[in-house]
DNA sequence: TATTGTTATACTCTATAACTATA
DNA sequence: TATAGTTATAGAGTATAACAATA
């Protein structure tokens, strides 16, 4: 193994290509579901009895404010959240599950664990390595 | 450190978290160069000299076939990319990278490397285990 | 007949800009 | 004035289905 000092772009290249290879395997895209890549995603962040601002969803997806609007709509329509206007402030809405999407949520994170075989390759040390990196990655923004 | 036997499901989650998290600073938005992420994963994908069927195409991003024709056309309306039917078979059309094309691709790597700070963050052996984890998983599937 | 790529269609995601309601 | 969310608009990505050219 080499000692030389690693490439972090040697890293990203392989995140992307990971990601991008996975993508049809992968869980969030929720064909099950018939959800989005991005709605599994809110489903995930948004936890039961901890509702979210649109505001707050929208920095953590990393998008416009507007699309959060068309993007909530959809979940609504389908019953998985609900939209409550914060007593405090009330410029704010906060996106909270409803029962239906709290079950849905339950089901993809179940479905997850069982559609995770590559990464279940990996020798467990492996895995226990990869989370710790990514949980350091993960908070350290 | 735990020693109980990881779970590959919160490694999917904090792959997908993370994922989303970095995709504002993420290079393969491509923001620079007025790419979007599926454009810039084209790029990557089509080495110089290395052209690539469409169809491969589809199947290594993961898409129906019918999308990569508007893909390409985008790419070859600006120039990047040239479409040539294989003289073997003349149903396929393979892909290849222009000399801009070519160009746009080598700037596009060297952006990685300086918008990888959230990975340089890691301390080098971390990088590194990072590294080897990757490669065994984007070889291995 | 089967395969490769295209076209037509519809929906989702995304950004920008202008707007409303509230602070 | 500033902020949270909405609306209008435009463009890109995605899937399905029907199609043409080629094998």
């Amino acid at each position: 193994m080499s000692r030389s000092a690693p490439d972090p772009s040697r890293a990203w290249q392989l995140l992307v290509k990971f990601f991008f290879a996975q993508r049809e395997h992968l869980p969030a895209r929720g064909e099950a579901f018939e959800l989005s890549p991005v709605q599994c995603h809110v489903l995930h962040l948004i936890e039961p009895e901890r509702p979210m601002a649109m505001g707050r969803l929208a920095e953590t997806l990393g998008c416009d404010a507007s699309n959060i609007t068309g993007l909530v709509d959809r979940l609504e329509d389908r019953g998985l959240v609900q939209r409550q206007p914060s007593p405090e402030d009330r410029r704010i809405k906060v996106i909270r599950l409803t029962p239906t999407g709290s079950r849905v949520r339950t089901q993809l994170l179940r479905h997850v664990t069982s559609s995770a075989r590559p990464l279940s390759r990996l020798s467990a040390a492996d895995q226990r390595a990869l989370i710790r990196i990514l949980e350091r990655l993960v908070d350290e923004q």
